[in-house]
DNA sequence: GTACATTTGTTCGTATGTATT
DNA sequence: TAATACATACGAACAAATGTA
């Protein structure tokens, strides 16, 4: 699979399909550390930007991490505990504000979970630690 | 609120939460437009790539969208209907893939709910339109 | 229907700063 | 120290979509 600078798709589009393709096809499995911006760049013929675009798909997307100096890397695929959503409850997903993402840590490309309990009280919580669950009635 | 280049935080994070603050504070209400990214350009002193990136984290928590030709603007407030939990179920939330955010033609900054019932069967709805909930038992 | 101005999108170039190895 | 790698920031040019005269 290579990158056609002709074509309709943007090159940073046509880079972002091709990595997670590799990723979610296990090519490049969890943990492991993506080619260099440069690097990239040189293998596709592409500019650096347009790397750093295809990168910042795939972060928003939850899918890698990168950190400044030691590059760009696969998350591991997310282990959530389970929450119950108790009768009368309800609960949203969005995305968190600035302002809750260094609160909480969170990586880019992940949501949070806003749950509300009958009585009105209202939780936040990472999108990745946490999945919503009712239990069965018995 | 001024722009600072020689503060340590990052002029478009400046310009992020600039613009940030009039939105959540009705100054600039859903529905209308944003200054043109050359216009905020000059008004701030900035390069056009540093407004860029303001509008994108924007664009990334959901509260302004972008079209060609015709500019950015502040998102209305979702309206989700509800969705019910039944029992044995579970519910995560997550980022759509590029492929499911055309699929579903999602704006960015859009999570998705994955929502799993007893039987193991999946449902994929957009965050914004869509909120579970479980009710009260009675 | 056409032409034009406006606006965002795409791409590359260049330079400097900062964190990690 | 030095090399590597990502982050920030500016500039420039052209493409594509939109709305308007």
């Amino acid at each position: 699979m290579r990158i056609d600078p002709r074509s309709h798709t943007p090159v940073y589009i046509q880079l972002a399909d091709l990595l997670r393709e590799q990723i979610e096809s296990g090519k490049v499995p969890p943990g492991s550390v993506l080619a260099s911006e440069t690097r990239l760049s040189q293998e596709h013929g592409i500019g650096r930007e347009s790397v750093r675009m295809a990168v910042a798909i795939l972060r928003s997307e939850g899918l890698v991490s990168t950190s400044r100096g030691r590059g760009t890397w696969v998350r591991e695929v997310p282990q959530r505990d389970e929450v119950e959503l108790t009768p009368g409850g309800s609960a949203i997903a969005r995305m968190p504000s600035s302002h809750e993402r260094r609160e909480m840590d969170l990586d880019e490309g992940v949501p949070v979970l806003e749950i509300r309990d009958a009585a009105g009280d209202v939780q936040v919580l990472p999108a990745d630690k946490a999945q919503i669950i009712r239990p069965t009635s018995d």
